[in-house]
DNA sequence: GGGGGAGCTGCATTCGTTTGTTGAAATCAC
DNA sequence: GTGATTTCAACAAACGAATGCAGCTCCCCC
């Protein structure tokens, strides 16, 4: 058999890759020596293994994850479902994740879900992939879509979001204690009417800050706030800021359930007038993005530990990929509220509340 | 042989996908069948085809990507690299992007490049990963870079970025275009003193809005702009606009050569004081980002025709994986000036200036 | 000196597809 | 009815690596 000449013929002028076969023979070692030199804790000995490097190093080799992924079902890639990119926390979320994986050789599969694209598909999909973890955040999440994590081969991680009884790990900030340590700051600071801009029904990071919230509001004795819907978008924040404003008695605080909300706050009361911030009306946020410590917008915020959230989750994916399916934990990180000039503790007021 | 058995021990309890065996043996069939029943425009009988793809869906199958890729060296990805994740202007491409390959089936694999790593080594890892094509945007692009791009395997296109005499596609706005039409707007507008922001050094896009702003101001008789760094960051904004007001006459329209430093700009000016926008001094912006038309801010600015640009950039992908390696093209899109309130041009001026 | 490991290595199989080749059945012209 | 042509499905060999198993060498110890 004209092995070697067949060989020879598809490898046209070094533009296809070198494979495990040709750092096995310009090593003088068999494929499976090289495949052991790749993979860390595989018996082998001292010399053939840096032989084999060598070799592969001037051979610009690099073991193909295809290839690879076929046989171990992992590919070295992370798949992140997010939706939602118009808020400039989950780009940020997106880009300290992409880096933290590449630290650890891993690479990132990003799915964004369409209009109304069911997203329970997406993960099939992925898996297909041989993705070593699923992290979902900023998404629609369906209980069809629960029962799918549930028994999904690789571990998922919701990313600031959770859901109620469902058999899937979360990493997330302590919204509860956000909602309510921000009541405490209010009330701190004499505010005695305060309003919630919503995000979306359903969603849980609205609906435990403004438990935590309303929480905060009962402690002191004061009644549930004014509530206006605002969809997590800026127009939201905007609209919101026009209907609380039109009240009879408007509110001298007010709470959004995220930060560019607050932005679209802060610009809807500037523009109709009449109340300042802060003098009249305190506005806090959720999130601390960028924009909120800009001149313009000032914004008190309870800034998410990103970093923090973003290393448990990665702890959370190793853990579960290295040993036993280690039944799903939620995990709850405190966050920290962060003064600006969209609220003005007097002279002498407690700047942490707590 | 046992092969029955052998088969059935690892395949426990529907863990495991369906593969083509399985189909091929629901469907009485061979796996090639399978296999052309999923590859369009392969040779295969009506019923044969039918008869395959009801026994796929019965069985929940999809074909394996990894497996698929090995072969083919095609995995169905596109690479996208992109850092710089603080520009707005990008997580929106991003997001766009994604789905527009969603739409198409692809998916993306996104590098983001950590602080200095060296970013030719990045684009090798991605064919490795069988992409079928590669995306560049905000990456700063260095000679090796270029070259690894031009004899890549699968099409490259910059994106909002050229490179002189480099061999690769790329698909931008018009810059210079851009830039020469917000000069003819400012001296239009009766402005006689104007100020560039500048991004990074060495950024095309910066390099060819400087480049048509000062031609369009040369063109009607004044001066070349004054100039302030700007590093395309809202902080790089917000110090330029310092830098200029400290001059003895500062100017009376400011162009950043991207969005987010001129609402920096306008920051800087609101925060010192003194000059009024658009009284005294007019700021225009690049991008159109959606902070931009924020009330707060309501900055007139140059869009960037996204959805086109993308568009574009896949079409050059598909082109070139589909058929002849297709040489290398530049597409130049034109833009779009979009007044807002930070410039004003008087009763009766012209809106547009074409 | 021989038995028993321990430490490495190579062979062959496997992962789930695609695809060139072969051959059988079906269609057609005459 | 025969031969030539087409259509289509099965076979088997890739693709590039991981890995259980068997065999080899070398060393230690009794």
């Amino acid at each position: 058999m004209p092995k070697e000449s067949k060989r020879q013929s598809p490898l046209r002028s070094g533009q296809n890759r070198a494979t495990a076969a040709d750092v096995a023979r310009a090593a003088g070692v068999s494929v499976s020596a090289v495949s052991r030199a790749f993979t860390p804790g595989k018996s082998i000995a001292q010399g053939t293994k840096a032989r084999v490097l060598r070799a592969a190093d001037a051979l610009g080799y690099q073991p193909n994850p295809l290839a690879r992924g076929l046989i171990t079902r992992r590919s070295g890639m992370v798949a992140i479902l997010m939706a939602e990119v118009s808020n400039p926390f989950y780009p940020t979320v997106l880009e300290t994740f992409a880096r933290a994986l590449s630290a650890q050789g891993k690479h990132v599969m990003l799915f964004t879900p369409g209009e109304d694209e069911p997203l329970e598909a997406l993960l099939p999909r992925a898996f297909g992939y041989g993705v070593e973890g699923v992290v979902i955040t900023s998404a629609k999440l369906t209980s069809e879509m629960m029962s799918v994590c549930a028994n999904a081969p690789v571990p998922v991680v919701l990313f600031n979001r959770t859901v109620e009884g469902a058999d899937v790990s979360a990493v997330c900030c302590d919204n509860e204690a956000g909602g309510r340590s921000i009541a405490r700051f209010l009330v701190q600071g004499g505010r005695r009417r305060a309003a919630f801009v919503a995000g979306l029904e359903g969603a849980s990071t609205s609906l435990y800050r403004e438990r935590g919230f309303a929480a905060g509001l009962a402690e002191a004795g004061l009644p549930a706030p004014l509530r206006a819907q605002g969809g997590f978008t800026f127009d939201g924040g905007l609209r919101a800021a026009t209907e609380l404003l039109a009240l009879k008695t408007p509110p001298d605080a007010i709470f959004a359930a995220n930060d560019i909300m607050a932005l679209g706050v802060l610009d809807g009361l500037r523009r109709a007038g009449g109340l300042r911030v802060p003098e009249d009306v305190w506005v806090v946020g959720f999130d601390d993005i960028a924009a909120s410590a800009w001149p313009s917008f000032d914004l008190t915020t309870f800034r998410q530990p990103i970093n923090r959230m973003i290393a448990e989750t990665l702890r959370i994916l190793d853990l579960a990929e290295s040993g036993a399916p280690s039944s799903p934990s939620t995990v709850l990180l405190p966050g920290r509220l962060i003064e600006r000039g969209s609220t003005e503790s007097g002279v002498g007021a407690v700047r942490d509340p707590f």
